[in-house]
RNA sequence: GCCGCAGUAGCUUAGAGGUAGAGCACUCCCUUGGUAAGGGAGAGGUCGAGGGUUCGAUUCCCUCCUGCGGCACCA
């Protein structure tokens, strides 16, 4: 029979060929491990796939990214095999291919750490030596239910009792038979014995929700090459080097204490950054045509039952009795911008829009094993803004947050931007015809605004659908960090209003929207993108400057104070120490720009810059160092 | 909150049923030096908290707190 192949040549087999017999004929026998065919739409088939006249197939490796997904997919089922020789009780979940390995999710009676991955890497090498084919079976529903419960394996009957069709594909290597779609590697030695390796245990609930039984999740992973392997863990090493947790208290940026956990104590660097931040986006919200607020910490119960929070987030708000009257810290913003609406005189459509912003101080009590450094918070400051318009504003005004969102993540180089939208989630408040109309209008307002996104279904707010903005820092990690939230229902259950051009009174629409989220968590953020070297602008000591000799310590307090003068955060280092040790000294803690002065300095009336990184030297005259200091670090702020 | 692991000087860490050592940092002394650590001395620890076992616990056991890897949650 006739056979294509990707690139359009053609090759005959005899008939009953398999994929693999095209991997054959192509010298690709040990490279591919699953196929395409054209007959079979995007979908990836094992190489045993009997083939068609006519069909088109392409062969799949490993250095294909699906290629990639069904090597790790095939080493889970490897990594349950090895896993049953250990406890032949070992009920099975799922073991899946993720985005960077693999892994297998387990019940069992012996407890697993990570010193016990080495043995479980050992027979899983073992059992890649023997090479042991996999092999596809299809039987009825009830045959592998007999199966899988002839021997415990209650998840699996659960799995195959939750699915639609009347038969079942199960794969086995050995005796060894597990339930799984496919497709798989031929046979276990495709996995390459150096790119593979486990990684971790952790615990997991059967089907992700907490209800559930807690499970053993074995994550490993694995590449196609040695070297993808190694890059992979080479940056994984240099995500761990630029934490913030590590980096932060290290700079001292902050400090997070036993005595206030989910807390942030700015310190004296940290605090610094913090306002610049702050400072920053008040001038870009100004620009764009909003004032500042502030509001309470402590409202009263009545508005966040107003609101929907008592009734949806009771459990994560800090609450105050206070004699009578039960009031709550703040875990947003909006009721109060509500009532900052209200105050003074009757909104008419000529005030719209309204755009309100406030750096405000929220609490919630996160679940203790949901914190995470800066990353997750009890306490933490939004960058929030809620906008009062018309509906017929709902365009306009996405279109203006979409570019001070863009403008913002520009300044501290974040171009790489994705969105995502999320729609109503089964929890909401406000009639399906209102989310309607809100999801609606967000759409359309996305597309005015010339965004391409990805839809999070479920995943909006209670009271409104949801854009988020999602970064990609030097790592190529995903933040996500600005959301724009149109809100129907609020505005409707505050009962507040507008006169419109007929005298007729109006809801307003709420925008619901921040920039970086939280300034906490986007200075995490920043630590981890920048590795602690921060860019000038942003830097808490932009200059050292440091004597030599003791016979220049008055001109270096000169230095100093001219730096200060040009406005450049500067500290004097006078120190009787070498010079070396002060290089080194602040080298280490990341000072941008050092500014050495010795006895040749002083005579000129020069200073010698050195730069964070480099041991290239700049002498400039002492009068012109503010004019040089800005040509060097030019402000991204615009 | 759940599963697992960890907590020794400011930081990084060694150690063991008989109350602890090191490096960096710190203080003092010597060195007046030219672009990433000069040399010497000193000080610093109720070994996360509470309870139990023991003649004796920082070490073994239990409870709690905090953190770490995940899961769940995330207005």
């Amino acid at each position: 029979m006739n056979i294509f192949l990707k690139d359009g040549s053609k090759i005959i087999l005899p008939d009953g060929a398999t994929a693999r017999d095209v991997a054959r004929d192509g010298g690709l026998e040990k490279k591919a491990l699953v196929a395409r065919i054209d007959r079979l739409p995007s979908k990836l088939v094992d190489l045993t796939t009997d083939l068609q006249d006519g069909d088109t197939v392409e062969l799949v490796t490993s250095s294909d990214g699906d290629g990639l997904s069904v090597l790790r997919h095939s080493a889970a089922h490897v990594l349950a095999l090895a896993l049953s020789e250990i406890d032949p009780s070992m009920k099975f979940a799922i073991g899946p291919a993720i985005d960077d390995g693999f892994y297998y999710d387990v019940k069992s009676d012996v407890t697993f750490s990570t010193d016990d991955l080495n043995a479980i890497e050992h027979r899983m090498r073992k059992i890649i030596e023997s090479d042991i084919p996999f092999v596809l079976s299809v039987m009825s529903k009830e045959e592998a239910i007999r199966h899988f419960s002839s021997n415990g394996q209650k998840y699996k009957v659960e799995l195959i009792e939750g699915l639609e069709a009347d038969t079942v594909s199960v794969y086995s290597i050995g005796g060894f038979m597990d339930l799984c779609r496919g497709p798989h590697i031929p046979s276990t030695g495709y996995i390459p014995q150096d790119a593979f390796k486990l990684t971790s245990v952790a615990g997991a609930y059967w089907r992700g929700d907490s209800r559930n039984d807690m499970l053993q999740r074995i994550y490993g992973t694995a590449f196609s090459t040695i070297e993808e392997k190694e890059a992979y863990f080479a940056m994984v090493e240099e995500a761990k080097l630029r934490d913030h947790r590590k980096l932060g208290p290290e700079l001292e940026i902050f400090h997070i204490d036993e005595s206030a956990p989910g807390s942030v104590f700015w310190l004296k660097n940290g605090y610094v950054i913090f306002n610049l931040l702050k400072d920053y986006i008040s001038d870009v919200i100004r620009r764009h045509g909003y004032y500042l607020v502030q509001t309470p910490q402590l409202m009263d119960r009545s508005l966040w039952e107003t609101s929907g929070h008592w009734e949806k987030f009771r459990e994560n708000m800090f609450v105050v009795e206070n004699g009578d009257s039960t009031m709550a810290i703040k875990p947003m913003n909006c009721p109060g911008h509500i009532i900052c609406y209200k105050t003074g005189a009757v909104k008419s459509y000529r005030d719209l829009p309204i755009r309100m912003a406030e750096f405000g101080l929220c609490h919630r009590n996160e679940s203790s094993g949901s914190m995470h450094g800066l990353m997750r918070l009890r306490a933490f400051m939004q960058d929030d803004g809620h906008i009062f318009c018309s509906e017929d504003q709902i365009i306009s005004e996405t279109i203006d947050v979409c570019s001070m969102i863009k403008e913002v993540y520009a300044t501290f180089g974040f171009n790489d931007i994705t969105v995502k939208f999320s729609d109503r989630p089964e929890k909401r408040v406000g009639s399906d015809e209102v989310w309607d109309i809100a999801e609606r209008s967000l759409q359309e307002a996305s597309e005015a605004a010339g965004l391409q996104y990805t839809v999070n279904k479920g995943e909006g707010a209670f009271y409104g659908p949801k854009l988020e903005f999602v970064l990609k820092d030097c790592l190529g990690r995903d933040w996500q960090c600005g959301t724009l939230q149109v809100d129907f229902n609020l505005p409707e259950r505050f009962g507040i209003s507008y006169t419109d051009s007929s005298g007729e009174r109006k809801t307003p629409v709420m925008l619901h929207r921040a920039i970086v989220g939280s300034l906490e968590r986007f200075i995490g953020i920043l630590i981890e993108h920048y590795a602690g070297k921060f860019p000038f602008w942003l830097s808490p000591v932009q200059v050292v400057v440091a004597n030599i000799a003791d016979d220049n310590a008055e001109y270096a307090a000169t230095v100093c104070s001219a730096l200060k003068e040009c406005g450049v955060r500067s500290i004097l280092d006078v120190e009787y120490e070498k010079i070396n040790y002060k290089i080194r000294k602040y080298s280490v803690c990341k000072i941008p720009l050092l500014a050495i002065v010795g006895r040749n300095e002083q005579a000129d009336g020069t200073v010698s810059l050195r730069f964070l990184g480099s041991s290239d030297t700049r002498t400039v005259k002492l009068e012109e160092i503010g004019d040089t200091i800005s040509q060097l670090f030019p402000d991204p702020r615009g």
